[in-house]
DNA sequence: TTTTGTGGTTGACTTGGATCAACGGCAACA
DNA sequence: TGTTGCCGTTGATCCAAGTCAACCACAAAA
């Protein structure tokens, strides 16, 4: 086990404050007035810097804080006792992690990095605090849990009634979609994540993914080098999903 | 579309509210103090009774309020432009319907009752300003959200990585532990949903459902007759989870 | 430069659950 | 007291994805 370290924000670093952020639109201040943002800069308890491969945090580990994406991109999964792996989500940089800590005040799943990434500590007890006085802040957070839950209900929709390449077309048109809201391309991306990852996030073997990606290249949907996307036919993959050919 | 009447609490109708209900455990008030609880009746707008079958609210329509079970059960789903379905969970007394509505504003999935039942409403504008007020509510309503997210977590792990027969096991022990949890008994209950809503929510076919639980009847870990169910075998269907016999 | 290891692809074969189809039980209702 | 319709069960067959195995690409280490 390592240390923690967190880097304190002095008067001399406020210029990545939340107030001064330029994820600001993606994160957790989203929506708020200028007067709520100004007092919104004592949130952020500190920051940590998480090595590729490396946990944030641990399925058992005491709650107590959550943790804003500020660089890179983490997994989180769940173990059963017989070493079975169910990622439960991939997150990018804006997006809150460690929610489900809330409900038992212990984390109930693992958090890794998947490249070196860099996160902003916001302590619970902080953010209950701050949200009983800033209305937006309250409000914002809300939404990023409902916006949570409903995530999660799309994933149900994916691992419980589509077959495996609708999976991954949904699966590819989310990460487009969601590095487009972040400035990048849409049609051309890198993941971070391996197959197996992937497979396991979408309930499948790594070779079905394989073969996957294959036949879309086959069929001209994408270019697939490694990890390398790109998207040649967005509407040919939203079609395979909303209604594939030979489906009753 | 039928009307949606609510039931104004009156002072007559007082030993209804929050502090007086005997759902109050599971409910949102739990683990406020007293001088808490006082302050908490005002949080419910009214009572609703649903027939079943009939919906409690719709994907698309205006999100203004969360319900709390006080009698009865409720699915939920999404619906795919194609027509599947994908049942995302089955809600008891005492627990929140709703919390998807936050979000958007809009509600993201179906809630249909599967008994006759009845909800407290409890407007979410309400809610954000008294929780802001009340520090214990706030901190629940925390919890109830959180719990969601580590559930759906839960469903995805049985969805992406669990077989037949690990499914529905996991599926009767939940049940279970539910209906303890209210007082029922742990090991005979009454199911109120039908093979294929049990299949939807685990990603099986009514065809699949039937025939495990015709296999635990053969292997004596549960007696069933239609929705009623007897478990006889607890730590058998256990076993079978964590790690079933000829499993790698 | 070779070696080693990890991650990705592809092929051959197997299998768990889906599909298709028939039938039985039971409740609501005429 | 049929009759109708929904729900559940069971059997036969099929197929999508899993399994097992070989091999390739590429990057890091020696």
């Amino acid at each position: 086990m390592q240390m923690k370290a967190t880097v304190p924000i002095t008067a001399a670093g406020l210029k990545t404050a939340c107030s001064q952020c330029n994820l600001l639109e993606l994160c957790l201040p989203f929506g708020m007035t200028d007067t709520e943002l100004n007092r919104l800069d004592e949130l952020v308890g500190g920051r940590r810097k998480i090595k590729r491969q490396q946990p944030l945090y641990r399925a058992g580990e005491l709650f107590e804080a959550i943790y804003a994406i500020r660089a890179g991109s983490f997994k989180t999964d769940v173990l059963l006792e017989d070493g079975r792996e169910q990622v439960t989500g991939f997150q990018m940089t804006g997006e809150i992690i460690g929610l489900d800590g809330i409900s038992t005040e212990f984390h109930s799943c693992n958090a890794v990095a998947l490249e070196d990434s860099e996160v902003c500590v916001i302590p619970y007890a902080k953010l209950e605090e701050l949200s009983r006085e800033i209305e937006g802040l309250q409000h914002q957070f809300h939404k990023v849990m409902s916006r949570e839950i409903v995530r999660d209900h799309g994933v149900m929709m994916l691992l419980g009634s589509m077959r495996a390449e609708e999976r991954l077309a949904a699966f590819l048109l989310n990460m487009s979609q969601r590095f487009t809201a972040r400035g990048f391309s849409a049609a051309e991306f890198h993941l971070r994540m391996t197959r197996e990852e992937i497979g396991s996030y979408l309930g499948l073997k790594l070779e079905t993914v394989s073969r996957a990606f294959s036949r879309f290249q086959e069929d001209g949907l994408v270019a697939v080098q490694q990890k390398h996307i790109r998207i040649l036919d967005n509407d040919g993959l939203k079609k395979l999903i909303q209604h594939q050919p030979g489906a009753r």
